[in-house]
DNA sequence: TATGAATGAGCGTTCATTCAT
DNA sequence: GATGAATGAACGCTCATTCAT
């Protein structure tokens, strides 16, 4: 509210700064928000814990400061990821892997964005909300794409294809969270894709074969989520 | 003197008991749990705040016994809805309807459950979890429900779909709670439906028409999902 | 701000409730408001912290309900010195030797009253500024007999001699607090009197007297303020 | 390097010093000592925080140090003022206008004066206030003065009527201070001046006359009082 | 059974002040 | 001489929880 002197947001030691939303983001994600403490986070990052106040606010302008910088990063990557790949149905594929795999790697982001940041109203408010956006975006770019080139049904609200896509993989995440299953997060990144895309794709002569007058599944979507059965050890 | 709970036997009891349940879930989805207090809850139920420590041990005790009357009567009510539905897909149909219905005429239950609960790595280890999973599990028997009728697909995993239907679901419930859009949350049930199953059904020759030898979608699908086009307005 | 609970102000427990207000003025006192702490309060009272903030919403709260009681006590004293007392002249004697004489028995809360109260601008919009109106309307009241029983000049401001009289008062118990002198703060009440008495009084012919023609001062006034000089040690 | 206070010899120095000497003013007189930070004097000032404390030990020596040039600069134009007054008792009259006048037009100047250095103890071991007696000294001097000259009676305490002179004009004025009342300070002037007067001044044959041999007030004192009645718009 | 009263334990936040540059 | 950066040291305040009645 009173913020005396200069306090907030000097660039001058960034690496400071860094470290303090470093030792913040893994404080958050182990113990929640509020038994998360300022004293805490400032042992970690070794820092006073007035120097925190120097940088943020106060506790609740940290939180939110905490997920930008992974965020940036992940949009950079992610244009990476798709750079090349052909086709809204592959780069939903290859979205699909590379978020589930930025989120194994990136634990601490994962956790407080999926537990602590997305249940709270106040978030939306947020310029990180606003990045985050760019985020979401883009999959329905990927949407409008395979319409366009006719991957993707035309039929369908593609705003609803991104809740199940963003639903699904945080719903995974959320689990891998909490329960720590699947130990590997990407494991299930062809199971899930392969969902995702049978509900949006433009359905094709190839899906179905004849055998002896009859029409049979086709293999092919087979071949691309080999070792998805139901033996998978779920507890839920 | 701590058993207070297992004495069902007085029916005021149970009234007071109900009354702090009910307060409780109020103010816990209004604000959230750590901002919510014992002192509010029992303002709103009329009672003292130590009765409440007659009838709960402590705060989180409480916000977990929270959610149990309400999902009991949702199962109630669920194997209601399915009763006489036939066929796994149309079942699943049913059931998002009814989930989205019944997340949008509790609220505040919806707003515990997904806002507070489902980011609480303690509440896995509650009773109120417990219900929870009859729940999810009756999804998946669902899903092989329909495998074994041949209307979905048997190369899924029917885990991962359960990650697609709840996922969704949930997502798609979750802004509706933070952002109040879209102000009727049965609204994309259709829509989030045709996804759904689109994924998980079995493909048949109907889905692909022969024109000219060229096989072309087929129009079936459209039936079901009239109204749905991408002029929704979505604010993301 | 947010009074949770039943804070503040039970009557049931007035005992603890004036313990506190006793610890606090003592504390008040002799640290000023700012260097006293709740801390050292609810010691002095024999009480937890947290009780404080049962009786009294906040620390300022608390001094402005510091002197509420011994403000009463004043006004019912006051009543009682000045009842049978004949004339307005002797009335603001007699007012004049109490407010000193009760000063100088409620030693700490002269002190809040003058060095922590008065200065502070907050003070004004306080039930127990209210309280203390009703002392200074006191004031007015005698000024205005005196005017009508012709014994006060009818051409003095009475608003501005109020302003004499309590500035006057106040000043010498300001220097009794901060510099403990006088010793005795009644010593000088007479000599203080016969000042206000002559700023106020109708002149009478017993003033002046005449020798030889003369006219001279008359010795009446002298009878009165015996043991008055310029002899008594005064550091500035 | 603690010492810099002593080196008055560059211009340079004193200007930052009176800039910071002057912002420290207006804050303390704006938010009272506690409340004043050493970051807004600086801002104020248009210096660093740490520059204050290159000239100023700390907090409390720059209140201190505060109300100095402006005290010297009254000392000065009351000098000035009272230059060719003739007569105790008009002096008395030209020095309450001069000090309404002067407090009036250094508002700042008079709010940290009265209430903040007024009831602080340690303002009395400072240099400051050895200058602040000058000033009350010269009041001494003037009643000692009439006295002598036999315009005031020999039978006050002198030091009780400086309590007089100087409570009544601290009295009034702070009450301008906290309640904004009256709007023009000096408006006052004149019927304090005749309270003050009236309660130090010899009595004189002039103030009685006789009329069918009774002897009746004086209507000199009138005279000087033009304007003073009871209808001034008082709230208290 | 119900509760009024009391409190222990803790945390976020503020600033005056220091010091290396 | 000037200052940006850092922090030590406090303190008010909140609430979940307990317990005597």
């Amino acid at each position: 509210m009173k913020n005396h002197r200069n306090r907030k947001g000097r660039k001058e030691n960034a690496r400071k700064r860094d470290a303090i939303l470093e030792a913040a983001l893994e404080v958050f994600a182990q113990k929640g928000f509020l038994d998360a403490t300022i004293s805490e986070i400032a042992k970690k990052a070794s820092v006073a814990e007035a120097t925190i106040y120097e940088y943020f606010e106060n506790k609740e302008n940290l939180l939110f400061s905490t997920p930008g910088k992974k965020q940036k990063e992940a949009l950079d990557l992610l244009a990476f990821q798709l750079a090349g790949v052909k086709g809204a149905l592959n780069k939903i594929r290859k979205f699909i892997w590379f978020y589930l795999w930025f989120f194994q790697n990136n634990r601490s982001w994962s956790s407080v964005a999926l537990m602590i940041l997305r249940p709270n109203k106040k978030f939306l408010n947020t310029p990180a909300y606003q990045l985050l956006r760019l985020w979401t975006q883009e999959i329905l770019e990927i949407f409008k794409e395979g319409q366009e080139e006719g991957s993707i049904r035309k039929d369908i609200n593609i705003f609803v294809a991104r809740n199940l896509f963003l639903g699904t993989i945080e719903h995974l995440t959320s689990r891998w969270i909490l329960m720590d299953k699947p130990k590997d997060l990407t494991e299930f990144a062809n199971d899930t894709a392969d969902l995702i895309v049978n509900a949006v794709k433009t359905p094709s002569p190839q899906d179905v074969y004849f055998i002896n007058s009859t029409i049979h599944l086709g293999e092919k979507g087979r071949e691309m989520s080999a070792g998805s059965d139901r033996n998978h050890s779920e507890s839920s």
